[in-house]
RNA sequence: GUGGGUAUAGCGUAGCUGGUUAACGCGUCAGUUUGUGGCACUGAAGACCGUCGGUUCGAAUCCGACUAUCCACC
């Protein structure tokens, strides 16, 4: 039986909802990344609450290494640790072993790397990112895929994407064999796989085709958003999402502006994660309605408006762009944590938005408005 | 009043045994940021080196006077 329902359809453009033992989330979805068990920025679960936020985004990797996941486990798993009871998804590790272990080295088995901490050696494979991710007991379990590197030589590409699909194949029994297990907090762990196969649109569809015969409960994009230009990602969107399983969501990792998300939902995806709205956020850049803004800047040092004069979230219902700025210029921890709570609250609003539209049956006229104006630097009056 | 120190970008400083486009930090401005090691990174603009005069082929650099400022002493 499937989580996914969709509800409606605007071209190729779905609205639908998940539902999993977390609760249900309405989809086009946002979800707000806290990598260690945390929003950067200084946002506490129940403050996340308030900013929308439907799915927060947590890393096997990261969560391995530090606290370690027995400790989570022991602790009840990340819902507990961390007082988040809507729908968490973990990464699998995947990704930052290809990002940022040093001295890593691709087996058959898995991946031997040093970890970015303190240089110990560690293995990771499919079955034991997914043991890990069942001692985190999030809602969601992303697959343990390799995340090549663009660009990349097609011959190679094309074997790393069937040891990819091996790895699903172990993943998806370890999965299955730990859920009868007694002290598996989340039996009921969904396991997502993961697209792979660079810009190559044979790859990527011959990849796509295999793994939906896994049946697994949803499917993801990866490897997208790695340095390749805008346009061939979208063309590669066009290619892959008509493969993607219909009845199933469909996730785009690591995805991206404003813009990136409204072209996503356009081209027939469910669910984005994105680092740009905290990371941003911390480097003083923020997403408005009218545009990006830096918050540094000069301009601001005594303009009395909210940051945003078309957002209600609490750091522009509180708080002037003078205000702000002088934040930042003081180095005080606030500056961060209330463009955070601005950039995570625009987001989650954006896609409330494009939902909105979709319910309606304006998404065509939304998505004229917006895709191009919310990349663009906010016009200054 | 006497003795001594210091005067270099908006601010704080380096350079001062004389030698082509005067360096650095902060600040300012611009750009970057896409399954988060990094409140980060890349770059740009901005000073005729207190004033006047002297020595020299050549002075931010040596000498003198003046002005400002700081310290100590009376």
């Amino acid at each position: 039986m499937s989580i996914y329902t969709l509800l409606k359809t605007e071209g190729i453009a779905r609205r639908g909802t998940v539902t999993t033992v977390h609760g249900t989330f309405q989809t086009p979805c946002f979800m707000n990344v806290g990598t260690s068990a945390a929003i950067k920025g200084g946002v506490s679960s129940p403050e996340l609450a308030d900013l929308k936020c439907q799915v927060e985004l947590c890393n096997t990797y990261h969560l391995h290494l530090r606290p370690g996941d027995h400790v989570i486990h022991q602790m009840g798993g990340l819902h507990k640790f961390m007082n988040w009871k809507r729908p968490i998804l973990t990464d699998s590790g995947g990704f930052q072993v290809f990002s940022l272990a040093k001295l890593r080295k691709i087996k058959e088995e898995g991946v031997y790397f040093q970890s970015h901490l303190d240089g110990k050696r560690i293995f990771m494979g499919p079955e034991e990112s997914i043991r890990i991710q069942s001692h985190l007991a999030s809602t969601i379990a992303m697959a343990f895929d390799e995340c090549v590197e663009n660009p990349a030589p097609y011959d190679y590409s094309a074997r790393s994407c069937e040891r990819t699909t091996r790895w699903l194949i172990r993943c998806k029994n370890e999965m299955q064999r730990l859920a009868s297990l007694p002290d598996t907090i989340n039996p009921q762990q969904l396991l997502f796989g993961i697209n792979q196969g660079c810009t190559f649109e044979k790859l990527r569809i011959e990849h796509m085709q295999q793994i939906a015969e896994l049946d697994l409960d949803g499917y993801a994009v990866g490897g997208l958003a790695v340095g390749e230009p805008t346009e061939e990602m979208y063309r590669i969107l066009d290619a892959v999402v008509p493969y993607m399983p219909a009845d199933k969501p469909r996730y785009l990792m690591g995805v991206g502006t404003p813009s990136n998300i409204i072209e996503g939902v356009a081209r027939g995806i469910d669910m984005f994660d994105c680092v740009m709205p905290t990371r941003n956020a911390r480097h003083g850049t923020i997403f408005t309605w009218e545009g990006m803004r830096h918050m540094k800047n000069q301009t601001y040092m005594t303009d009395p408006r909210p940051m945003d004069e078309q957002c209600d979230c609490p750091a522009c219902r509180n708080f002037s762009r003078a205000y702000v700025r002088h934040l930042f210029k003081a180095n005080e921890m606030l500056a961060g944590r209330l463009t955070v709570i601005h950039n995570l609250y625009f987001y989650n609003t954006l896609t409330e938005k494009i939902r909105e539209a979709l319910d309606n049956g304006t998404f065509a006229e939304f998505r004229a408005k917006y895709s191009t104006l919310l990349s663009q630097k906010a016009p200054e009056d």
